[in-house]
DNA sequence: AACACGACCAACCGCGCGAGG
DNA sequence: TCCTCGCGCGGTTGGTCGTGT
C-alpha cells in the first residue's frame, strides 16, 4: 500500500510553526473543532499537513496543557508508570493530568532515562544492571506473574485511553468557551460525556508501591493496609515520598507524605532538599520511622523516588552497582550504618538480599491479589 | 568574542491499527 | 474479504539555547 505521506506534498510548511499559524489554527478549532485532520488545513486556511496540524494541536496548543517543568509526583509517576508499562507513552500520559506524551517522552528520554542510568539502573528493565533483583531465582514465578499482571493493567490503561479518546471525539465540535477555560485534563473536556472521576488507580501500580511499605515493615506484615483502600487520586494524585540516599558512607533516609508526615506544614509538593533532611533527622529512629508509618502514611503514600538531584542517590562509580534499590534494602534491614554495626555492604549482600528479593516479589503479589477485589482487570 | 559542545524539546517520520466502503 | 483512508503512537531528527573553553 503506498500511503499519500505528508511530506510528499508539495507545496506544504514544514518545520516550526509561526504564531500567526498557530492562531490560525487555534481560531479554527474553536470555532470548528478539529473535524477530520486531513481537511482541516485547507478549511484553516494553512500551508500544512494535516498531521502536521494534529500534531501541533496536541502537543502544543490545546488549552488543557500544563507547560512548565515536572513536579516531584509526576517524575515519579512516570518512572513507575515506565516500569509497569515500558515506553507506552500515551498510556503513561493518560494517568499524567495535562501532559502530553510527547512531553513525558521528551523528559524521560533527556532526564529521568539518564538519571536512572547513572544510578546503575537499567531504564528500560528497571532492574539493577548487574540483575541482583532480576537473574535470582527465587522471584522468578513472581516476575513472570508480575509481567503478566502489568500485561493486564496495559491493556486496561489502552481501553482507558481509548475511552478518553472516543469521549473527546464524541463532540465534534467543542464549546466556544472550550479554549481558555481549566478543561479537566485526561477524563473529558467535553461536558458530562464521560465520567468526571480519574481513571481507576493503577492496581499494579498500588501494588507495588505498597511492597515499599511492606519493605518499611519487615517483620509486620500484619500491619499491612490494603492497598485498595486509600489510594485516591483525586485528592492525593500519586502522592510522594522522598526517599533519598546519600552517596556518602553514612547511608541515610528521609521520608515525606503528601500529608506531611514527619513534619507537619511540610507537604510533598513543598519538599525539598531542606526539608528531607529536616524529615530524615525527625525520622531517624526505627521506631519514630514505624510510628510515622503507621500513624501517617497511606499505603499509596510510599514508593522510591528519584530525587532531582543525583548525589542523593549511591553513586555508582563509587559503589559500585548501588541502584536506589539496593540502597533502599539497605535501609530496610539496617535503617543506617552506623547505628547497627552488623550491617555493612556485605552483610547485607549475603545475609539480606535474597531474603528481600522474596520479600519484595511475594510481597507484591500478596498486594496485588490483596487489590484485586477494587480492580475491573483482576 | 568566537567557537565547541551538550541539553533540551518541538516537530517530523514511518509504522500499525481500526473503520468503512 | 480486501483495500483504502485517517489517525495515533513511538522513535528519531534537527534547530535553538545555554554553558564552558
Amino acid at each position: 500500500m503506498v500511503k499519500s505521506q505528508c511530506f510528499e506534498k508539495v507545496g506544504l510548511k514544514k518545520g516550526p510553526w509561526t504564531p500567526e499559524e498557530d492562531q490560525k489554527l487555534l481560531a479554527y478549532i474553536e470555532e470548528h473543532g478539529h473535524g477530520s485532520w486531513r481537511a482541516l488545513p485547507a478549511k484553516a486556511g494553512l500551508q500544512r499537513c494535516g498531521k502536521s496540524c494534529r500534531l501541533r494541536w496536541t502537543n502544543y496548543l490545546r488549552p488543557d496543557i500544563k507547560r512548565g517543568k515536572f513536579n516531584l509526583q509526576e517524575e515519579q509517576s512516570i518512572i513507575q508508570l515506565h516500569a509497569l508499562l515500558g515506553n507506552r507513552w500515551s498510556a503513561i500520559a493518560t494517568h499524567l493530568p495535562k501532559r502530553t506524551d510527547n512531553e513525558i517522552k521528551n523528559y524521560w528520554n533527556t532526564h529521568l532515562k539518564k538519571r536512572l542510568d547513572k544510578m546503575g539502573i537499567d531504564p528500560v528493565t528497571h532492574k539493577p544492571k548487574a540483575d541482583s533483583f532480576g537473574s535470582g531465582s527465587g522471584h522468578s514465578k513472581g516476575s513472570a506473574n508480575l509481567s503478566h499482571m502489568a500485561q493486564w493493567e496495559s491493556a486496561r490503561l489502552e481501553a482507558e485511553a481509548r475511552l478518553v479518546r472516543e469521549s473527546k471525539l464524541s463532540v465534534p465540535n467543542p464549546p466556544k468557551n472550550l479554549l481558555g477555560s481549566a478543561v479537566s485534563a485526561q477524563v473529558s473536556d467535553k461536558g458530562s460525556a464521560a465520567p468526571t472521576e480519574r481513571p481507576r488507580c493503577l492496581d499494579v501500580l498500588k501494588a507495588w508501591q505498597g511492597v515499599v511499605f511492606s519493605m518499611f515493615s519487615v517483620g509486620s506484615s500484619d500491619s499491612l493496609e490494603s492497598p485498595t483502600s486509600t489510594l485516591n487520586f483525586s485528592e492525593n494524585a500519586l502522592a510522594i515520598p522522598l526517599i533519598g540516599v546519600q552517596k556518602n558512607p553514612t547511608t541515610t533516609l528521609a521520608f515525606a507524605t503528601n500529608n506531611a508526615t514527619c513534619n507537619s506544614g511540610t507537604t510533598a509538593s513543598e519538599f525539598d532538599r531542606g526539608n528531607q533532611l529536616e524529615c530524615f533527622e525527625k525520622l531517624k529512629e526505627p521506631a519514630q520511622v514505624k510510628r510515622n508509618l503507621d500513624s501517617s502514611m497511606a499505603i499509596h503514600d510510599i514508593s522510591p523516588y528519584a530525587s532531582d538531584h543525583n548525589e542523593w542517590f549511591v553513586d555508582s562509580s563509587t559503589n559500585e552497582n548501588a541502584p536506589i534499590i539496593d540502597g533502599f534494602s539497605e535501609i530496610l534491614v539496617c535503617n543506617s550504618l552506623d547505628r547497627n554495626p552488623t550491617c555493612s555492604g556485605e552483610n547485607i549482600n549475603d545475609n539480606y538480599a535474597g531474603n528481600l528479593e522474596d520479600i519484595y516479589w511475594n510481597s507484591l503479589l500478596n498486594l496485588v491479589d490483596a487489590s484485586q477485589t477494587g480492580s475491573s482487570v483482576f
